[in-house]
DNA sequence: AGCACGCCGACT
DNA sequence: GTCGGCGTGCTC
């Protein structure tokens, strides 16, 4: 190709999908440009970031004005063939154009630099690490360790003979089974033969632990994090390590499932089943199954570690495509919990202006952990004094002027908060509505709950960990640390204790009020809890010599449900066939592909008008057949922020099916929009958590 | 999604 | 007179 011939490139902007710029759009260049090569070009007005793609087989019609591209920033070595294949999957299967998700998840600093200051980031790097150095001593395996690692070993081992990826691994153990010990020495021998390892967990309170496992098991070896707690600068410069391939551990939250890896050997998502690896604005996807997706293709394991695992990965599981390597001791010989559910029908009444957060037998088995200095942790998955004020005059009760939503008490601040919206006033003195001076708190949340264990147990150091208490850097770090030292001897908190935290000292727990998720529209809502529960008990009794005291306890108005007797028992899958048989019979994943259709709009009629010409539309297409359509429904929380929304779902027992609909139909929504005046925007997810 | 243009209402 | 509300149209 001569010099003089204009190269006609394809590039990747970040622009929507269903415009008339919502693909690949074509530039020239002087010279061929390799894909993945980060340039800067002009669209209209504007110079913007975009990255060289594949040139597609059937580039669209070359349009009347083809510009040149303002800027090729080949300081950054091009993102490889890999990375752009789980972009292309990405996007095609979440709906989103190419563009707008491969610059959506560059480290948002990578866009905003030219070349010069590029390379002077580039130049300040630390250099790749030199041989690896001895690694410290690591603690013995047990059995089902060892035999989860050879189990990993084996698998790689005949799927390179036979040509074809490994099948990914569910490392299924509780809480203190040794789940990470399985995971560094797998890490090991992927560093070993020279190549990077990818470590995501749910949410970046758990990296800092995770980091400091990993940094001291291999010293002088080059670890970065990615999430967005990081600066700016911070997330530009571990994304460049990764890239670089001077990183070889990569540990990070969601988005960490697209950074750049060029020598990709093992990927980790620790506590698979966590809803938070599902992104929930923007591009919808779930890490976890891009992170499967990503090692398949790559030919690289995956190892899915959790004690429940989501019931998508079961299944699969029981279909043989999955692999579970069992970890069911847990280290040091500790024990689970024993479960003792409390029948709350069967209690007394409360005498009159009484009010019962506890059972006297949960009381009294309180007492004695104080008795003993032993420590006591009481879930409640509702922060606030009291979920809703109401006035006993007038019924006016705290709702927020701008959702479909109650107005939470804050004792604390005595404000009332929306916890939907943010809006927030001071606590009236009155009722607003009849000027009643008795408006009373209804319901309890931990703010209440530890005040009302302050009377309950005098003396006792109550501690309370929820979003209100942690707000801000390193606060929720700082609240760990007390408990560790020993400062609480009761701590209340929401589902975020739940999670992950080693409480050494903890020999009882008890769920306060669950009943909730028995009975939730909310079709997940079982295996959440469940997931909650088992992770809670896993924090009582790790400790070998306090395990035959630690137990959990459940209040509940149900506990005959099967949900409680097959957690009693501890068994994980007696819970996961009565769920997935419900699920089978009701055609609810994983035995159906589900996708929703959002709409956002001033009036409910909009956003509903809308989703019924949507509908009627998708029933024109062909591709309709094999999908249900159902009629659009408001969320659970219809209105936020003085805007209303609807949704309806897109149900088929074919992945395929639902995906060809899809991708027929979409385009033709962004013309729709024309006619619906109101409508602010609207969204499609695929694979939702919640319908 | 930006970013322009353009056409109406109200304020220094 | 202009400042600014957001409807409409365009971007390789």
């Amino acid at each position: 190709v001569s010099d003089l011939t204009p190269e006609l490139l394809s590039v990747a902007v970040e622009t929507p999908r269903h415009t008339a710029v919502g693909t690949l759009l074509d530039y020239h260049h002087g010279q061929r440009l390799p894909a993945g090569t980060l340039v800067q070009v002009p669209l209209g007005r504007r110079e913007v970031p975009g990255l060289v793609w594949d040139r597609p087989a059937d580039p669209a019609p070359r349009p009347a004005t083809v510009r040149a591209v303002a800027q090729v920033l080949d300081a950054l070595p091009p993102l490889d063939a890999d990375w752009r294949s789980l972009v292309d999957f990405a996007a095609a299967y979440y709906q989103r154009g190419v563009g707008e998700l491969a610059l959506a998840v560059l480290p948002p600093e990578l866009r905003r630099l030219d070349a010069t200051q590029l390379a002077r980031r580039l130049g300040r790097l630390p250099a790749a690490a030199d041989a690896a150095p001895a690694a410290p001593p690591r603690p013995l395996l047990n059995e089902e360790q060892q035999a989860a690692l050879q189990a990993l070993q084996a698998e790689v081992e005949s799927a390179a003979a036979a040509g074809r990826a490994p099948a990914p691994l569910l490392l299924h153990g509780v809480t203190g089974s040794g789940k990470t010990e399985v995971y560094l020495h797998a890490a090991e021998s992927v560093l070993a033969a020279g190549r990077q390892a990818l470590v995501l967990v749910p949410e970046i309170n758990l990296t800092p632990q995770l980091e400091a496992r990993f940094a001291a098991r291999f010293p002088g070896r080059v670890l970065v994090s990615l999430h967005s707690g990081l600066t700016p600068a911070q997330r530009l410069r571990h994304w460049l390590l990764a890239h670089l391939g001077r990183a070889e551990l990569v540990l990070g939250t969601r988005l960490a499932v697209f950074a750049s890896l060029p020598r990709l050997g093992l990927v980790v998502v620790d506590e698979e089943h966590d809803p938070s690896f599902k992104q929930q604005e923007g591009a919808r996807y779930s890490a976890r199954d891009l992170a499967v997706w990503r090692a398949h293709r790559q030919r690289v394991p995956v190892l899915l570690g959790s004690a429940t695992p989501a019931l998508e990965t079961w299944q699969r599981v029981q279909e043989g495509r999955y692999r579970r390597l069992p970890l069911e001791q847990r280290i040091g010989g500790g024990a689970m919990p024993r479960v003792r559910l409390v029948d709350m029908g069967r209690l007394p009444r409360p005498g009159p202006g009484q009010e019962r957060a506890l059972a006297p037998a949960l009381l009294a088995a309180l007492h004695e952990r104080l008795a003993r200095g032993e420590q006591s942790l009481l879930l409640l998955n509702r922060r606030g004094y009291a979920p809703v004020l109401h006035c006993g005059a007038c019924s006016w009760k705290s709702g927020c002027p701008h959702c479909s939503a109650w107005r939470v008490f804050h004792k604390g601040d005595r404000t009332l908060r929306c916890h939907h919206c943010g809006f927030t006033e001071r606590v009236p003195r009155a009722c607003p509505e009849c000027g009643n001076l008795d408006i009373a708190p209804v319901g309890r949340g931990t703010e209440k709950l530890a005040e009302q264990l302050a009377q309950l147990l005098p003396g006792a150091r109550i501690g309370r960990i929820d979003a209100d208490t942690t707000r801000g850097v390193g606060r929720l770090a700082q609240e760990l640390a007390a408990v560790h030292a020993g400062e609480v001897d009761v701590l209340v908190g929401t589902q975020m204790v739940a999670k992950g935290h080693d409480f050494r000292r903890i020999t009882l727990v008890a769920a306060v009020n669950p009943d909730a998720a028995l009975f939730s529209s909310d079709f997940r809502a079982p295996e959440r809890l469940f997931a909650l529960l088992m992770q809670a008990g896993g924090r009582a009794g790790r400790d070998a010599a306090q395990a035959a005291a630690s137990e959990m306890w459940i209040q509940t108005w149900h506990p005959q449900h099967p949900l409680f007797a097959a957690l009693a028992r501890h068994d994980y899958a007696a819970f996961a066939a009565q769920q997935l048989a419900e699920r089978r019979a009701a055609g609810m994943p994983p035995f159906a592909a589900l996708a929703l259709l959002r709409a956002d709009a001033r009036t409910p009629e909009t956003a509903a008008g809308f989703l019924q010409a949507a509908q009627d539309a998708a029933a024109a297409l062909p591709e309709a057949a094999g999908v249900t359509l159902y009629p659009p429904v408001p969320p659970p929380v219809a209105r936020v922020a003085d805007v209303e929304r609807m949704q309806m779902l897109l149900e088929s027992p074919s992945r395929a099916a639902l995906q060809r609909l899809l991708t027929a139909w979409l385009p033709s929504l962004h013309a729709l929009r024309a006619g619906h005046k109101g409508l602010l925007r609207w969204a499609v997810d695929v694979d939702p958590l919640a319908i």
